[in-house]
Formats: C-alpha cells, structure tokens, sequence
RNA sequence: CGGGGCAUAGCGCAGUCCGGUUAGCGCAUCUGCUUUGGGAGCAGAGGGUCGCAGGUUCGAAUCCUGCUGCCCCGACCA
C-alpha cells in the first residue's frame, strides 16, 4: 500500500475514490453497484441521523416504517411519479428458489408472482395508499411522519457514497388540509437541512427552488440545497417537495372540512441520504485526507504517547489518563492510542487520513514541562499547550475549528461564484479548471436550459431564494428575465 | 446499454506478447533482536484451486472458445 493518497490537483475524482477507501469509510462490495459502509463511517452516518432526528421531531414529527416492496399497481397509478422512476427500479418477479438436474440453484418458475413487487426508489405510492386508511376528517390532520430506510435506484454508474443502487436515507411525508400548509412544511423543512448543513457538516449551502425539469417525479415544486465542492461542482445535498394533491388524487385520500365538504389532502415529502457522506469528504478534506467538522467527528482527540520504553509509557499514561478524565466530563469524546505496534509517524498520519480534529502528542519532555503537543487537523499547526486547562482549551478549540472549517467552505464558494451576463463569459467560466457557481439571466423555458446543458454540461441548480427580483436578458436567448438563476456543472 | 481496462497470496502488482525449472516482488502477517518527537531497521518464517468452465498440447497463469465479476469513460439520476 502506498502512503499518501492522490492528490487533489493531480486527479480529483481520483483522490475522492481512494480517500473514502483508506480513511475506511466504505468500500465497494461485491454487489455490483453497492456499497459497504465501514464502521467509521457508519459512525459519521450515525452522528448526521441522531441530529436530523432530533429536529424532525423538535417540529413535531414521527417515526415509522413502511415497506420494502411495493406492488407494481400502487406504483403505476401516479402517471408522472412512474415516469421518473421506471427505469431504475428492481423488481421482484419471484418468492424461490430451487435445485435443478445439474444440482445448480436457480430460480423456480413455478414460484412466479402474480404481481411483481417493486424494490422502493422511494415511498410516496405505497404511504399514500396507507394514508387514504388514516384520514377521513380534518380532524386526522396534519399527519407529520419520516422513516429512515434504504431504498433501490438501479443506477448505471454508480460512486461511493454520491451515487449507489443501494442507499440510505430519510423519507418525510407528511399530509396537511390545505395547500399553504404543506407549502410552508416543505419549506420548513428545506430550512432544517440548511441549517444542518451550515450548522453541522460545516457547509454553506445556497437554497432555492428546482426549474420544471429538475423537479421530483410528481411534485408541483421541489426544493433543493445545493453545495459547492472543491472542486467548483455543485452537489444537491437534500431535497424538499410541494406534492400539491397529486398523490391524494391517484390514490383517493380525500377528508372532510370543518364545512363538510370532501376534498383532496395536500402532501409534502422531503429527504437526504447517504450522499451527504459525499458531501462533508469532498468540501473539506485535503491530500492528507479527511477532515471533518467536530460536531460529526466519531473521535474528537486522539492521544499518541511517544516513549523508549514501558516506564516511560506507565509516566505518560498517568498523566494522559487525568487529561482524559477532564475531556470525557465535557462530553468530548478522546482515544488513547497507546498501541505498540505502530510508531508514532505512523499514528500521527492514520488519524490525519482519517480526519480527528485534533491531536496530541506526549512524550518525556512535555511530561516533565507539563506541556502537551496538540495539532489542529483543519490547519495542521503545531503548538505546545500546558495539561492543566487542557479541557477547557479543547473545548474552546472545537468550536474554533468548526467554524473555520465552515468560513473556509464558505470563502470557496464566494470565491467561486460569478455574476455574467454574456454566454460567451458563461461558457468560459464552466468550462475552466474550477468550474463554479454562474449567477445569470434565464427565459424561464425548458428549451433555453436544455440547450445550455447540452452546449456546456451545465445546470440549472436553482432558482435561489435569496436572489434579487432584477431586470435583465437571458444571457442565451436575449429574451427579458426578472431573476438570476444558479448554474453549475453538478455531482 | 455502448467504448475501454482489469481479474495471479490479506492488499498492491510483475510474469501472459514468444507455452517448458519449484509462479515471483513490495506491503501486510508471524518470530526474534534493536528501535520509538512525522508512515522504523535487520534476520528468519508462513501464506497460491493464477476469476469460472471447456478446449488445444507431452506440458497452460501464458494459446483458443464461452461465461462471470469489478473498475474507468459516455448516455440516465439524489
């Protein structure tokens, strides 16, 4: 095994393969297409669940779970929603298997289904028709419910943890009276991804709303966070959809108003995945490796004693001991690497690959001073520090570095992102070395946008709520344009 | 689904063109000694149905046929 991974200037798309493999992440399977998500990065994945988790349900929502398999029929009966997903769907068209002549397994076809099953790409069919069971008045509303699961995508080129047939994720569904409520739930909850986002994995994220032909299969309006990487490409992060009563009306969900009256239910549904692994590993890491934010670290502080012999270890681990004691009562979480296998070079790279934010290191002149060595991940300084106040210094550390992680993220991006008003600026701007984020005019059709993609491999990302109502012309048709819209090459 | 590449020890690879000792190297592993402030050194040891199935041949990792899997590049997508 080689010791330093690709670098990011030589091969980006390289670096981003090996890092998620040798920081131990996950790594492919023997499943074409999917993955096997290691335990440390299962950790980080853990981390991420336990807080969405936890705002899911500071705003009212809860938990269930729905099934794997969802019978071909409920699937086909919202028109645009198959439309989007057929072509990507496992399907199961069996229940056994059996032994033939030449004693090899195969499928029985005497086993075959009446009607296949689809392996979910996602919920909506399958929770609606449970929910036309739950509703009747309006007295049943609001039903506010997310599931974490898996779902199937059948994808044809598939990367760790950015696109896999397999993934994990969460699902919220939830179902309202009226349309301004559940508008208002899919914004709201386009708002708590953003502030994980900003908040947890240190990621600045601009919010909007999808163009016609990036909207989710079904929806009336889907909303959308999107990241830059380093390398200038745009990355969706999380997705919010306005349903309006789509799925209501392909499966009969109908409820009784305080007036009396039938009428459809209103829907939202809202998700994020394990592409937000993708996500916190392209924004910040470097060649030597991971880094990640402390909020989502699995271990905040390693310990790495360096020593010629074991009396000299006992000494260093007496006093590393105190020092873990006090870090644990912060709630920091701290791992002592006292294995003598490996030399301290060694340890002090493996936990820069795998992205601890900070270190500290021990031997017999810091013991004597009362000094401990302690090194930053996120800028690789190195500073003496005295053990005594150590927590507290850490403490305050963290935070430090959570944010400076963020304001670097944040920084790229600005820096990164251009305003232009001629398609010729445009298309130099998408198609240089970093790429980036293009404010610019658009007509508003599909045709315009369709033809960009074509030209340049550039998206539409969203129309940015916080972009300004501004007078202009579509940079390529010259029509007039009201707004400025996010274009970017994308993940 | 189209184009390309790969499959040999736990991992990374050489050997294949041009068939012929006992299939080799690095890392990892095990043992011992010396080491330990940025990926340790020396000495020794163990570890292989050469992806699978056929075929050609006195003889196949090597040649032929078929199959399978994975990776990369395109079209599709969170």
């Amino acid at each position: 095994m080689s010791k330093g991974i690709t670098s990011r200037v030589e091969n980006y798309s390289q670096w981003y393969n090996e890092l998620v493999v040798r920081a131990g992440l996950a790594e492919n399977s023997g499943v074409r297409g999917s993955m096997v998500i290691k335990p440390y990065g299962y950790a980080i994945w853990e981390k991420m669940r336990d807080q969405l988790d936890k705002m899911f349900k500071e705003t009212g929502h809860e938990n269930a779970y729905f099934p794997l398999f969802i019978p071909k029929s409920y699937f086909s009966k919202e028109a645009s929603h198959v439309d989007g997903f057929a072509k990507e769907c496992a399907v199961v068209t069996h229940y056994r298997l059996k032994t033939d002549a030449n004693n090899q397994i195969v499928v029985d076809e005497d086993a075959k289904l009446e009607e296949e099953l689809i392996v979910r790409p996602t919920s909506e069919t399958i929770i609606w028709s449970t929910y036309k069971n739950w509703i009747q008045s309006y007295r049943d509303l609001p039903i506010l419910i997310n599931q974490w699961a898996n779902v199937v995508r059948w994808e044809m080129r598939t990367r760790l943890f950015l696109r896999t047939s397999e993934f994990l994720w969460q699902e919220g569904h939830t179902a309202h009276s009226t349309a301004q409520e559940a508008m208002a739930e899919t914004r709201q909850m386009l708002d708590i991804y953003a502030e994980f986002a900003e908040n947890w994995l240190a990621l600045p994220v601009i919010k909007g709303a999808k163009s016609a032909s990036e909207r989710f299969a079904g929806a009336l309006e889907t909303l959308s966070i999107e990241a830059m990487m380093q390398d200038g490409k745009a990355l969706q992060s999380g997705t919010s959809h306005f349903l309006g009563q789509n799925f209501a009306k392909a499966f009969d969900v109908k409820f009784l108003t305080k007036e009396g009256k039938q009428e459809y239910v209103w829907a939202s549904s809202w998700g994020v995945s394990t592409r937000l692994m993708g996500a916190l590993i392209m924004a910040h890491s470097d060649d030597k490796g991971l880094v990640l934010p402390p909020k989502l670290a699995p271990i905040h502080v390693v310990i790495v004693p360096i020593y010629k012999n074991t009396g000299e270890l006992e000494k260093i681990s007496a006093a590393v001991k105190i020092m873990m004691t006090e870090l644990k009562a912060k709630g920091i979480t701290v791992k002592f690497d006292d294995n003598d296998n490996n030399r301290p070079g060694f340890k002090f790279a493996e936990y820069e690959l795998k992205g601890v934010p900070v270190r500290l290191a021990m031997g017999m002149r810091d013991l004597e001073a009362g000094n401990v060595e302690l090194v930053r991940r996120d800028t690789l300084e190195k500073q003496v520090v005295k053990q005594v106040g150590i927590a507290e210094y850490i403490e305050k550390l963290l935070i430090e570095i959570q944010q400076n992680i963020y304001s670097k993220a944040h920084k790229h991006r600005e820096a990164n992102t251009h305003k232009v008003d001629t398609y010729a600026e445009f298309k130099q701007i998408i198609e240089s070395e970093n790429g980036g984020f293009v404010l610019a005019h658009w007509d508003g059709t599909p045709e315009t946008e369709e033809k960009i993609k074509e030209e340049t491999k550039a998206t539409i990302r969203c129309i940015p709520f916080d972009s300004p109502e501004e007078d202009g012309v579509c940079m390529y048709s010259g029509k007039p344009s009201k707004q400025r819209v996010l274009f970017a090459k994308a993940y």
